[in-house]
DNA sequence: TATAGCATGTAATTAGTTACATGATTAA
DNA sequence: TTAATCATGTAACTAATTACATGCTATA
């Protein structure tokens, strides 16, 4: 029973209690999309897949007029959920940023041209942090009332990336600036 | 014309010197595969496509036996390097960590538990920081040459970026240990 | 002489996104 | 009444990996 990366998502979703694929759509556009992002051409899908393999059960619903299917987590599905959180294999971690990728490239272009784009690469982080700290006040007063915590460390560390990247930008930007400054003294 | 990142990369590398696919791949896999990967089922076909678009232009080598064929960007290929290098499109960032994942899930876990699949994080981003450091000299010597020095900055900032991972780790490992001497002081 | 490395390529598969179709309810 | 939101789903497409087939050269 090998599943996907998604599918663990998933389950652990449903662990947090019982959901329609929307709702878990919506959950992951707020928390884990940072570092895993899913869609609903994956997410539906994906719970049919569990649940033909016993690892969740959806109730359909019409009681409201909306037809809705929430899932749960069998027992099963609790322990493969346990099973990968414990589990030793090498983690799946890939990145793929374009920013590094053209900076990697950048050594052709003009001084100017470098700035600018370590500048806009800088921007983008600064608006993604600004982001995530809009969002942070719902997990901390969850976890201040004794809800679940480790969502709060993860959007924590999502933060303090984005910081991080924000400051080494701002590095390059100082090293870029002083080089201009030795080669061409006064610009003004 | 409008290109996939992945034909960016090519067009970078060969911006850098005519090159085989093969070669190309080679490159990517100690230089830009930590913030961009890509496989030759990518490369030889993309080389082609560049190709057909007059992007690039291959020359055909039997001379040492070997069948091999290096490629050089045309000026059109440099033109679309150079407006992709200083274009302000918003940047393709991706990030799938499979190790924040399971934190952000791991409230469910005993606090033993915990504390090994985050030190586990810690051990696999300490080893990749391991083999960033071994490849480092050879970019540092080629920037002290005056030869390219974007490179070796990306590099620098991949070694900082695992190294940011392995202090928040140990941050955390830190916090867990602290909260565990609370809850049982004497353990031993 | 065998193995590692150079070199090109493709087929099959998996992963994931985007855009659309459908239809209900709720709030402006 | 119109727009936003809830809700499920799929088809088409793009991206990328894996594994294989082929065949050469250089080195141990």
């Amino acid at each position: 029973m090998d599943l996907s990366k998604t599918a663990y998502l998933i389950l652990g979703m449903l662990k947090l209690g019982k959901r329609t694929g929307y709702e878990i759509k919506s959950l992951v556009d707020v928390s884990t999309r940072f570092f895993w992002a899913a869609s609903y051409g994956q997410i539906y899908p994906e719970l049919a897949r569990l649940e033909e393999l016993g690892l969740i059960e959806g109730q359909a619903d019409q009681s409201d007029g909306r037809r809705r299917k929430a899932y749960e987590l069998t027992q099963a599905g609790e322990e493969a959920l346990h099973a990968w959180l414990t589990s030793s294999d090498p983690l799946h971690r890939e990145l793929r940023h374009e920013g590094v990728l053209k900076l990697f490239f950048s050594d052709s272009l003009s001084p100017d041209e470098q700035r600018q784009q370590i500048r806009r690469l800088r921007v983008e982080h600064e608006r993604t942090a600004e982001r995530l700290r809009a969002i942070e006040p719902g997990p901390r007063s969850a976890r201040e009332e004794q809800g679940p915590r480790l969502p709060y460390l993860t959007l924590e560390w999502g933060i303090a990336y984005q910081e991080f990247m924000v400051h080494w930008c701002s590095r390059i930007e100082r090293q870029l600036a002083g080089e201009a400054a030795t080669t061409a003294p006064r610009e003004s």
